[in-house]
DNA sequence: ATTCGCAAAGTTTTT
DNA sequence: CTTTGCGAAT
């Protein structure tokens, strides 16, 4: 029997040493066969029993090609990897993502599910332009819906496990009727572009297996044993992965947290972890509750907060560690004050000695809050990193040169053709395209194959058609280095196509900013030819490309602050974490609060964010922030209710809060605004001078905002709030210095509203409305 | 037929 | 404040 050899000659390198678990993390550790359920709260120490695990079963024997450990992030995975081979060196498991891995079996069977193995990855946007055509082909009418929501409801779909062929909308919902007549076209689409979007990975992995017993039985085998990683996160169709690949060897170890489930907005089912007792025969259940990462500040706020939710198992966070210093909660006036004063108290532990950058994190709901964030990092020279923000390979000029890259590793790819067929302009414009399509369409060709004989098509004029011939003729000299290093391709794509040359033609700063980018892709493409000498090639380094996202590229051990959304910081931890934003309409989201079971993922999330910190947390929200045309007020989110504030250090106003706490259902007034009058800000008469921040060393988060500072501050809304219209253009209005003149213009909304007054002897002045002492000519002043 | 410029509208979370 | 869509000019 293979599994019989002892422990100490199989691998002598290791480090492993058991003694230093828990008895509920060695028994996770040392349980092997047979289906095993670790619940993991916050901070227990998971990836610890996970790396242990791998290498206690290295350690009996088990070789490591049968072992793969499936993650729900490339960072996870990678974590797991780096610390696995600290345990355990030399041996190789397979760890990698749900995507990756079903990439991997695609590529192999591609045949099986209609696709050839060098198959496009397409990302979302991608995939948006097939899903325009789709909708075009499939004559819908979408004027009720977008095709944003009909992408997410075909992914939903993809999902669940549903297939093009295999869905019959229910009665009386008429979107899932317009997705069932898309989702056809959609997938012909795909198919015929010989591309996939990240929903099909999941999918026709699935169905691989399932058409293909013997290949499944097989899979199963050579994967003996399997770990699922974040398992209350996985949806319907990676639960039937794990199925297929655990039917004949229930060696399946599976981690995660009910409490900390956050994608159920993207199909993950939390029944999933819930029944997994009842899924597998003779589970054995380890839970790991000890929380080593956080003061018992920080748990007791966390547990609180989640001992709101109904649906769950309920379970206790425990820790040896200190009391630690008291969250605070803090509320300021708006987002660069909240930016500004996180700014400093970061500034302020830094040049103190006592912290480094990367001791913190910053959490937002959004990514849009990132902004004033970084502004204020920026202006206090404090490096910071930002997780996933305009990610790169998002940017234009990057897809541009990557759809070149796609369109030489698959010529079925359509939507790479219609990329950069005129880009850089060629004069090729849509009409052209189309005609291409159509003419593919009817005679079974590729874009590039009817653009091969763009000659024969009769609607194209021949001087359309030449052109046509230059770009394919140029498009063959780049093929020329297909099997060179990614490097060389990329060079020889720019050089061919003279594309940054065309970037910087208008010597515009963007241009110049773009020419970067691609200086940057050139330089990355270098980079991934030096780290996969053996495993490289194109085809591996646009998989890359697609399914490794700039979450992945944050680096831990550089020395930076770290900012990121609620939802990435899953599986991190930091010394010192705030978490900004705490508003009702960010967390809980606005459109996710529609019924209880949103609302308890919203918790759940900011439970998430809230266990990530080690020693110190605040939490923070604003009095009023910038939102489509104006600032308007903003309330506290219903979850800061829920804390235990008495335990905490609470900076709030001191009066009656009557944004938040009345809770008198204050609905911002839209007459207020007026989103025809842009708002002219130049003029030195409105001007905004920042309360200066101070700043102490001696409490964690140092009490920056006066309770002074806030009531003026609020005021300055009820003004606003009570009387939102008490001004119009013609009115008479009396200044204290200035006298009595008539407004001319108004502009602007909320604390910006500006009223433009012409004075008799002194012309025309401009006021900030919330800051200025104008009141209308003649009125009783109050 | 293409390109450029302006106006309008839209803003969750991710593989 | 950004991106997308449409209309006019070349």
């Amino acid at each position: 029997m293979p599994f019989e050899t002892p422990p100490f000659e199989s691998n002598p390198g290791s480090r492993l040493n058991l003694a230093d678990l828990n008895p509920a993390q060695r028994e996770a550790v040392e349980t092997i066969e047979g289906p095993l359920l670790i619940l993991a709260g916050p901070g227990s120490g998971k990836t610890r029993v996970i790396t242990h695990r791998v290498a206690h079963m290295l350690e009996q024997g088990i070789p490591a090609h049968s072992i793969a450990a499936l993650t729900f992030t490339n960072k996870a995975a990678g974590e797991m990897r780096d610390r696995l081979a600290l345990l355990a060196p030399g041996q190789q498991v397979w760890s990698g993502t749900f995507h990756r891995f079903c990439s991997r079996l695609l590529r192999a069977y591609a045949g099986f599910v209609g696709l050839t193995e060098n198959f496009t990855i397409y990302d979302t946007s991608d995939a948006k332009k097939l899903l325009k055509q789709a909708i075009e082909a499939a004559e819908v009418d979408l004027r009720h819906y977008s095709p944003d929501s009909l992408g997410q409801a075909i992914s939903n779909l993809k999902s669940q496990g549903v297939g093009h062929d295999q869905f019959t909308p229910p009665v009386g919902n008429p979107l899932l009727h317009l997705a069932a007549r898309v989702y056809p076209h959609y997938q012909r689409l795909l198919q015929s572009a010989n591309g996939v979007d990240f929903d099909d990975l999941l999918l026709y992995a699935v169905q691989l297996l399932r058409e293909n017993p013997e290949l499944r039985e097989q899979l199963d085998r050579r994967y003996a044993y399997m770990m699922v990683d974040e398992y209350q996160d996985t949806n319907r169709v990676q639960y039937q992965l794990i199925r297929l690949l655990n039917h004949t060897l229930q060696n399946l170890a599976v981690t995660g947290d009910p409490d900390q489930s956050i994608y159920g907005w993207r199909g993950a089912n939390i029944n999933n972890i819930l029944d997994f007792e009842k899924d597998y025969r003779g589970v054995k259940v380890v839970r790991l509750e000890q929380n080593y990462r956080s003061t018992k500040s920080i748990l007791a706020v966390a547990d609180q907060l989640i001992s709101n939710n109904t649906r769950r198992k309920a379970k206790q966070l425990l820790t040896d560690n200190s009391q630690g210093e008291p969250v605070s909660l803090v509320a300021y006036p708006d987002p660069q004050f909240e930016a500004r004063d996180i700014a400093e108290s970061i500034s302020v532990a830094i040049r103190s000695g006592k912290r480094r950058p990367r001791d913190f994190a910053i959490f937002y709901r959004t990514n849009a809050l990132s902004r004033s964030l970084e502004t204020s990092l920026r202006n206090a020279a404090i490096p910071y990193q930002i997780v996933q923000g305009l990610e790169f390979y998002q940017r234009r000029e990057i897809k541009d040169l990557i759809a070149y890259l796609h369109l030489l590793n698959n010529e079925r790819d359509a939507v790479a053709f219609e990329r950069v067929i005129n880009v850089p302009a060629r004069k090729i414009g849509d009409k052209t395209v189309e005609k291409l399509r159509a003419y593919a369409h009817s005679k079974r060709l590729s874009l590039l194959g009817a653009a091969r004989v763009a000659g024969l098509v009769d609607s194209i004029s021949k001087s359309v058609a030449a052109k046509i011939s230059q770009f394919v003729a140029m498009f063959d000299r780049i093929g020329e280095a297909r099997d060179r290093d990614v490097g060389e391709i990329i060079r020889r794509v720019l050089t061919e196509t003279k594309y940054r040359e065309w970037l910087v033609e208008d010597a515009s700063e963007e241009g110049y900013e773009r020419a970067a980018n691609v200086d940057e892709l050139v330089s990355a493409c270098d980079e991934f030819d030096l780290q996969h000498p053996n495993d490289g090639g194109l085809e591996a380094f646009l998989e890359q490309a697609a399914l490794v996202n700039d979450t992945d590229a944050w680096e831990s051990d550089s020395d930076f602050v770290t900012l990121l959304t609620i939802h990435s910081s899953k599986g991190l931890e930091f010394p010192v974490v705030y978490i900004v934003g705490l508003e009702d309409g960010l967390i809980p989201h606005e459109r996710s609060s529609t019924n209880d079971e949103e609302l308890e993922e919203e918790r759940r999330l900011l439970f998430v964010g809230i266990t990530r910190a080690e020693q110190q947390l605040q939490l923070s929200r604003c009095l009023s922030r910038f939102r489509r045309n104006g600032v308007w007020p903003c309330i506290a989110s219903r979850f800061l209710m829920e804390l235990p504030r008495e335990i905490m250090n609470c900076f709030e106003p001191a009066k009656s809060d009557p944004w938040s706490d009345q809770g008198d259902g204050f609905e911002p007034d839209l007459e207020s605004v007026d989103p025809w009058l842009e708002d002219g800000f130049s003029s030195d008469e409105v001007k905004e001078s920042p309360p200066r921040l101070k700043s102490s060393t001696t409490t964690a988060f140092p009490r920056l905002v006066t309770a002074a500072e806030l009531e003026k501050k609020q005021d300055e809304l009820n003004a606003i709030r009570l009387h939102p219209d008490r001004f119009q253009v013609g009115m008479q209005v009396e200044h204290p210095e200035y006298g009595v003149g008539q407004i001319v213009e108004l502009s602007g909304s909320g604390l910006k509203r500006v009223a433009t007054v012409d004075f008799p002897l002194l012309g025309k002045r401009r006021f900030r409305l919330s800051h200025s002492n104008l009141q209308p000519a003649g009125s009783d002043s109050h």
